[in-house]
DNA sequence: AATAATTTTTAGATTAATCTAATTTTATTT
DNA sequence: AAATAAAATTAGATTAATCTAAAAATTATT
């Protein structure tokens, strides 16, 4: 198994992600979406991932992740996690700051340096989103997990997660006062826009938006 | 200044390591050597180098780096240089595993990253072989530096730089016992072949050949 | 100073990754 | 089921980085 490169790395990851962690087949169209890329130049590195035999590839039918293409993309994805959770933990970065970073570090190829770092840190399971970490042979586990959108009324929870990564939201969540590891009560939900009033650590009554509700993941 | 490729940096950097931090003009064919590479690929670089200003070049006449060529070239050698030092340092990596990863590293962009990453490390001044860490603006202190084998005898040492930095000779001084920081005296030289007798930290006596006294550098 | 040897550059190919435009295949809608 | 729309692929270019082989410039040596 030839070493890829940053770009095949980079494919992969998004054939991964797209497909629900290898279930589903994924189009052309939404891998170009999804690395703002042409369609023309997504073709063009199925045909030669599929030569690698890390993806299945049959001309108009969309794609679908081998196994050593879930291997591969696993460690890539493991590599991202632990490097975020370095950022954050020893760099203080803020966990809206890491993402670009971590698409630089997640390419660096040596097995012993992710073995080193992931001895530094303790051997993390989540990384600073809430994201499972996957081990060196790609297992992991994933918390159970729920968009505030869809607890019941009175229903308490963790934060574990958030959906959308993007720096903008994150900040927002940061401004109103939503964490990882906050506990939550749903106080209040307004049918007619998917609102809702919600209690953080008992103390903070928050009205969030849809939008918000549906991008935050709890446990139950 | 737009943003340079992973082989512009490496270009640059033995650009300038191989004209003494900016001193004398260096030819192609010793660009080539230096980067396993043929002469071919260093004019046809050296040429898009010269177009973004970052060396003067004259066909047939050598490169000189320009200020700020040398600029970006010291910024890389800080950035892998405080790789390094991470990686003994938090890593517990031997200072004889550090390089290959740290070329890796060097090529990261983030300037946020590396200002935290000296924070996080505390500012050093050398990297784990002795070599100067250039500040934010590329400016740094060298120790005076002397080669053991120019030491006169019952000169005292304290040993600060190795000048040969492949793994195999740092092995051998591990094995021997040599080390950054270590106490040196000499306590016989040997004209006929270059070789000397040395009292390491005034309790080990070792016999070391010339190629070892030639690539170990001492403060006097 | 002419010739030989060395060094350096250019010319022409190759590979990976990308693009636009054209074509082909599949899906959708009258 | 034929026509239209959408999606995906191919064809042909482009750019960066590399190579080999040939040509040109410089340096060294009779």
């Amino acid at each position: 198994m030839k070493k890829l490169s940053f770009a095949e790395e980079n494919y992969l990851k998004a054939v991964y992600h797209l497909s629900n962690a290898g279930e589903t087949d994924v189009s052309t169209n939404s891998i170009a979406e999804e690395m703002d890329t042409k369609a023309a130049s997504v073709s063009d590195m199925l045909r030669r991932l599929s030569e690698k035999e890390m993806v299945v590839y049959k001309k108009y039918q969309g794609v679908k992740i081998s196994e050593i293409g879930k291997t591969a993309a696993l460690q890539v994805i493991r590599k991202h996690r632990l490097w975020e959770v370095f950022l954050v933990e020893k760099l203080k970065f803020n966990w809206d700051q890491v993402h670009e970073i971590a698409e630089q570090l997640e390419h660096i190829k040596s097995p012993l340096l992710i073995q080193r770092l992931d001895d530094f840190l303790g051997h993390p399971k989540f990384d600073p989103h809430g994201d499972p970490i996957p081990d060196e042979n790609g297992l992991f586990k994933e918390k159970p997990q729920v968009p505030l959108a869809e607890v019941e009324i009175l229903g308490d929870g963790i934060v574990v997660a958030v959906k959308d990564t993007n720096s903008m939201f994150l900040q927002h969540l940061d401004r109103i006062g939503i964490y990882l590891g906050a506990k939550t009560k749903v106080t209040e939900k307004v049918e007619f826009d998917g609102s809702m009033e919600i209690l953080v650590d008992g103390k903070n009554k928050l009205f969030i938006s849809k939008e918000v509700a549906e991008n935050v993941l709890v446990t139950h």
